[in-house]
DNA sequence: TATGAATGAGTCTTCATTCAT
DNA sequence: TATGAATGAAGACTCATTCAT
């Protein structure tokens, strides 16, 4: 397998176990599979992975997403249905979020955030784009901001509980009904 | 002035200018004009700072907000004064809102997050169940949850807007407006 | 061109740039345009380039020197072609000079160095042997051992002017002069 | 005693020994007696002791030259006495005196060897002047620039006995006279 | 309390060398 | 011969932490 996704992988995998402070290189090639020098053939230091490891998991989020939503569903449900998509994602990898955000965070990579999340964005903006054609959601909206807002507000709502570790399938639940009405109210043609 | 608050200070700064990650406690001390040795004295670590720095954070936050919004003015005009005071705090510290964020991710610190947290949220909620009690927002609206909502969802839009540098005033005010909008339609009665 | 030559032309470069210890065999490579593996086929190791390009330089040296100073001119005016031969090879490859030096003295090459400099020891001597039969410097001289002084001599009185990047011409030429007088009446009749 | 003094004192030490491209700073560190980490509180590199190690090797080389000239005998005398000394510290220190060629050669702290001689130049050329008044010399001999001459013509011609480690004795014997000859015919009152 | 020179374990990083193609 | 991706041993270097003053 191509060397650059392994060390990619690998990083996932040992970044969620022990964080990234207490990741050494040599954990992550270890778990690679590779030489120590390997590694600095495709990233010259721990934190350069951050902008590669946030591609992945944004194309996992997507996709997930993408499974999650049906086509054809009425858009009140497939919003709620990608609430419950994001809440998942994220209570399944509630640890790389917040390492992605801290690693991009880091200054030098800040500048790719956009980047990375635009398909993610676009994608979003382009289902409330086809709600406001079918007039199912107000027009005041603007897509592309709101598909900013819409997931910028699940994202916090889910970190707030998945924060920390202990399973709280019940906290879940209650959260992701009100940020589901709070969405539909803001969403909705006054 | 008294040391600990001398590290703090220093601390901010530093970490504002080379991120948490690149910054030695020795940066630190020689900001703080003071001894290494002595930084061992006031914190055991460089992240154990980190919950002192969100608390002054906090509460500089807070202090804002609180004088951003006028008591007696009527809700949809308070609410509005909230966004703007929260745009306001993150344009001068938005990279502290993200080294915070990641300071505090840093798995041991995590569980001060609410507590910190705690007065803001209480503010809010406060400040939505009064609107509830004089029904000018729907009352279905969970004051605490919806809180966190609010201030996920603006800070999150605000984040958006200030990670880079460069300064864009006209760019704020239209994301301001956006979010202004999307939490009136989604606080409001139906 | 040949592998072997463009290595060392490459390997002169490169070492000009930025000195024996900082150059990398990988720099090396490059500036030839060959590959990694490919040094390995015709050099052992970076300081095993050495007796080559002293070869090489002192070639290019014996050359000028030959071409410069008359046949058939009297003997001090050789003499003064000499140094000013010297000198010329000098203020183009200061840097050469003194890298030749300190990677021949490090320790294993070492050896080289006699052979290396033998033909144009050789070349000196029996100029000095020319005068002495001519009767023009004084018969207690002994040639071979001369011709090593005075090339040391004239060698080191150039490093001293062209050490430093700074083009100093007039500099140059007192030193020159200073050179020719005490080289005169070193070898003088008495 | 002082650390400074004791890495330079330790690492000329083992320089002699092994090279300077085979010393670890860890060869050097457990030469002084010192921890890995104070090494790199008063120098930045391995090759940042070169100057500092230079200043040792000229103090001492003039402190030998000094005591083995006779102030108060005749010019002729003190010239071979000058010469004698240089091959003394040449042949203790051979190394240390190619090393440190080789080590100011390295671009950046070539700019030192002016400043690094400085001392021994001032004593040779001071001696020059004194006896160009008493008249001993041709007074058309500059003494700053025919002290660096003498200094670069002797240490020249020292090395090139010296270079390899075999005890020449007869060698050397032969070279002295050869270069008092040269000298002496050099500086002689036309 | 305060200091800051010294420590050395822990990592990062380099780069000569190999070898399958 | 030539290649250049991969290797991993070897060392450089950092920096949190200590402790005598």
């Amino acid at each position: 397998m191509d060397k650059r996704e392994r060390i990619i992988k690998a990083a996932i995998e040992v970044f969620r176990k022990q964080g990234i402070e207490k990741t050494k290189i040599s954990d992550i090639v270890k778990a690679a599979g590779i030489a120590q020098g390997t590694f600095y053939l495709y990233f010259p230091s721990k934190l350069s992975l951050m902008p590669a490891i946030a591609e992945v998991m944004v194309a996992k989020t997507l996709e997930i997403v993408k499974d999650r939503v049906s086509d054809d569903a009425p858009f009140p449900l497939r919003m709620e249905q990608l609430v419950d998509a994001i809440f998942e994602v994220n209570e399944e990898y509630h640890e790389i979020q917040a390492l992605i955000y801290s690693g991009l965070a880091s200054t030098e990579h800040l500048k790719n955030w956009e980047t990375v999340y635009a398909p993610f964005y676009k994608w979003v903006s382009d289902g409330l784009q086809q709600a406001i054609d079918e007039g199912v959601i107000r027009n005041s909206v603007n897509p592309d901001r709101t598909a900013r807002l819409v997931i910028g507000l699940v994202e916090s709502a889910a970190e707030q509980i998945y924060l920390y570790d202990t399973d709280k399938e019940d906290e879940a639940v209650i959260q992701k009904n009100e940020v589901k009405n709070f969405l539909k109210n803001a969403l909705a043609i006054d």
